[in-house]
DNA sequence: TAGATTGTTAATCGATTAACAATC
DNA sequence: TAGATTGTTAATCGATTAACAATC
């Protein structure tokens, strides 16, 4: 089916990836109190080229300058972070533990708003200030609440379910670390993340060596 | 400078990353009783085509046929899991302990041996049953024991120097998840996992479909 | 046997690198 | 001004897809 709107490509993996990068950078070189930044110094500092740093923002449309306010202004809007992100984690294991006591995320303007569990023991308890709130009363929260973003940090069997839900309740994002592949979908992002995965390849690049 | 030893150059990383989802969906297919598997079954759960399925396994060398338990072995020996590992983690907070109970891990023979951290409280302390050393002696620890793989979940500020204690203790392999971007080098395999990328990387998707 | 599936080569597509005139 | 750095186009390189004879 033809349309005359022309499907703007998403950009690639490899450089959504590396965007964050130099984002963390930039904020790294303006605390240093650096007053300007190079193409050739970016790329060093994230293990690129000079000319991989000016293709990656030319396909971003391009900045106006290099002074690391300017880039960091850009590239926050480039990754959304201008708004704020409301979040709610499932499950309060040590993975959820961990990534509610990551402080680091307001900084950038993520808030976790409450977490989620289905064991009763939990009902009332806080983690770091945030509430454990019991995984049955989800949808009603996400009805009455606004969350941009869920955090899957539970077994494998229940997480599709919470990805129902979470499109039910209008979220856009899920950051899943649950050992399964869901799928992003035209209502809802999916980030999936597999720490054994990654660990998998760590095994991998370290077996490859030993050939 | 020319050598005649033709350098085999590295599997690519996209096919890296891929090899352990391979090799997650058919232990997954194993244990549903599945006899035989087909690159096509395969590429439809892993969210892939059966053209690159085949093409992957004949880049990697090939494999001998489909069935669940030779595929299994083989990407086993790919992965460099038939033999075991022996890690320790830097760090007793959150993300330390939640990888610690990963229990998984040990299925394909990861072994967490002993977890460090320089608050004296721990000391003589256990997480699931594995003991909290005081981080001042890792390099005795390293010198004493077998240790392939070290998991750093510690603050920024010292990953380096657990990186280079790890190399002269003959550690091949790191699991990174404190916000540097460690460089793997003829000694050791590095693996960076940058939690808050992941997350900056889920939002600039959303942030994409908006515009 | 016929139909489906694989192994492998070739074609295509996209991402990275190189180049260089324009700008700082 | 001269040297360095950028923005942008073109060239190269590598990864994905397509194709199809050989095999199951």
């Amino acid at each position: 089916m033809a349309t005359n709107i022309p499907e703007k490509k998403q950009l690639s993996d490899a450089l959504a990836r590396r965007l964050p990068a130099y984002y963390r950078h930039v904020c790294i070189m303006l605390a240093e109190g650096k007053t300007s930044v190079t193409s050739g110094e970016l790329a060093k500092r994230v293990g690129n080229t000079s000319a991989q740093v000016r293709q990656d923002f030319f396909t971003c449309g391009g900045v106006e300058n290099y002074h690391p306010d300017t880039l960091k202004d850009w590239l926050s809007g480039l990754l959304g972070i201008k708004e704020e992100h409301h979040m709610v984690v499932i499950g309060a294991g040590n993975l959820g533990r961990a990534i509610i006591s990551f402080k680091d995320f307001n900084n950038e303007g993520f808030f976790i708003d409450a977490v989620f569990d289905n064991d009763l023991r939990y009902d009332g308890m806080q983690v770091c200030g945030i509430p454990i709130l019991n995984a049955s009363s989800l949808e009603d929260y996400l009805a009455a609440n606004r969350v941009d973003i869920v955090v899957i940090t539970t077994p494998a069997n229940v997480a599709e379910d919470i990805l129902e839900k979470s499109i039910r309740g209008g979220v856009k994002g899920v950051w899943n670390f649950a050992p399964v592949d869901l799928r992003s979908n035209d209502k809802i992002e999916v980030h999936n993340v597999h720490l054994s995965d990654s660990l998998l390849t760590l095994s991998f690049r370290m077996n490859e060596r030993k050939q």
